[in-house]
DNA sequence: CGGTTGACGCTGT
DNA sequence: GACAGCGCCAACC
């Protein structure tokens, strides 16, 4: 049994802690998990998530705000569509007003 | 053990 | 503002 569960196992734990109706980056996870620069490696970990039903993976987006991760889900649509059904309107695969639904792991302690 | 890949991000041009 | 290149680190072949 390998220990790299641990490892996913702390993007699973800040990914299930988005908020409804907010999204955040992958390096604002790698960041808040201290693993800067290791944004790769969040996404890696996010890839692993398949195991995970209840990683709210299309939470995730890069920093641009863009769903570059749509590809991987069952279906292409299947991002964009959980989204906007949280109120999170997306264009052009796009999240609209991504500043404004940016959900920072940091603001935990605010 | 070495090279490549990858759901990213930043800096430079 | 758009494009290209580099870095970072774990997993995969």
């Amino acid at each position: 049994m390998k220990n790299r569960e641990n490892y996913f196992d702390l993007v699973y734990q800040v990914v299930k802690l988005i908020p409804k109706g907010r999204v955040t980056s992958y390096g604002a996870i790698a960041n808040y998990l201290g693993l800067k620069s290791g944004a790769r490696m969040v996404g890696y970990a996010m890839n692993a998530s398949h195991s995970q039903p209840d990683i709210p993976a299309h939470r995730v987006v890069n920093r641009n705000g863009v769903l570059t991760g749509k590809h991987h889900f069952k279906d292409s649509s299947y991002m964009q569509e959980q989204l906007e059904r949280e109120g999170i309107l997306v264009k052009n695969d796009k999240i609209i007003d991504f500043e404004n639904v940016f959900w920072d792991p940091n603001e935990l302690t605010i």
